[in-house]
DNA sequence: CTAGTTCCGTGAGGTTACCTCACTATGTGG
DNA sequence: CCACATAGTGAGGTAACCTCACGGAACTAG
């Protein structure tokens, strides 16, 4: 609202709106934030060890075992041996995982399309290129 | 990293990586997010109620109960009876609280000033247009 | 004025999503 | 063979939310 306000807090403001309309959908499908997020990740990168899982999700070993557990008992992942490491578990996504995973980025692409509709293509272009100057390299 | 990455998931990569260094600094302080983000509201709009307060960091209000008392433990923030309705309470920040909020806002508009640097001015005032279409009008 | 209703802040207690620590089973370098 | 590191998980803790219920205060009708 305000109009001078610093692009800090409009970046984080407009992130929240969009955040908002994710968690609206994920929390349809009953799905916590990083159990979407988890799926979405399983599902692109094929069958990963849980300690990979972990470092994707900024989270320690430990709380990855508990995703996969929520996940695995809604029969969206599976958990098999490594066969390069006894040690390791890997977690593989099922059929109906697939089928979920599919719902979500179908809904999140809609999302995508309305929130960003109203920007001219220019505009898309412009704020593709930007952020991704912002996401690049100097840490 | 993908090129082709979706706009909705590259804001959300940015917004992440400038949150980071957000609660990095905030931590320093010795300040969790809501508590940081309830001094700045605080001691920019003036002592408010309780509710109030809660509304602007959309929880309940019971939760900014919570806030409150970590804030008011660091003597950062004062309680006082409301006036106007002698249910109430009006938070008003105290002079170390402004002291700290001063910092936080310091370090803020240092990082923003790196994090968005390696933008022209040109950009700079592409991005804040582009966002502040976003966050507008038709939710 | 009074009786009913609504609203304010908070005590009590639950849930969730994280964490650390310790343990077992397994792998690895000397 | 042995010391040490590593993968996943049980046990238990914490922080930040939540709901529910309450007492005091304020509004609203009759």
């Amino acid at each position: 609202m305000p109009p001078d306000e610093p692009l800090d807090a409009l970046l984080a403001r407009t992130f929240r709106l969009l955040r908002h309309t994710w968690a609206q959908h994920g929390a349809d499908l009953g799905l916590a934030p990083h159990q979407g997020r988890a799926l979405r990740i399983i599902g692109s990168d094929g069958p990963m060890r849980l300690s990979a899982l972990a470092e994707r999700l900024h989270v320690v070993p430990r709380s990855a075992t508990e995703v996969a557990d929520a996940l695995q008992e809604r029969g969206l992942v599976d958990r098999s041996p490594d066969p390069d490491d006894r040690r390791a578990t890997l977690v593989s996504i099922t059929a109906s995982g697939i089928e979920v995973a599919e719902q979500v980025a179908a809904a999140r692409r809609a999302q995508a399309e309305v929130f960003f509709g109203r920007l001219s293509d220019a505009d898309r272009a412009a704020l593709h290129r930007i952020l991704s100057t912002l996401g690049e390299p100097g840490h």
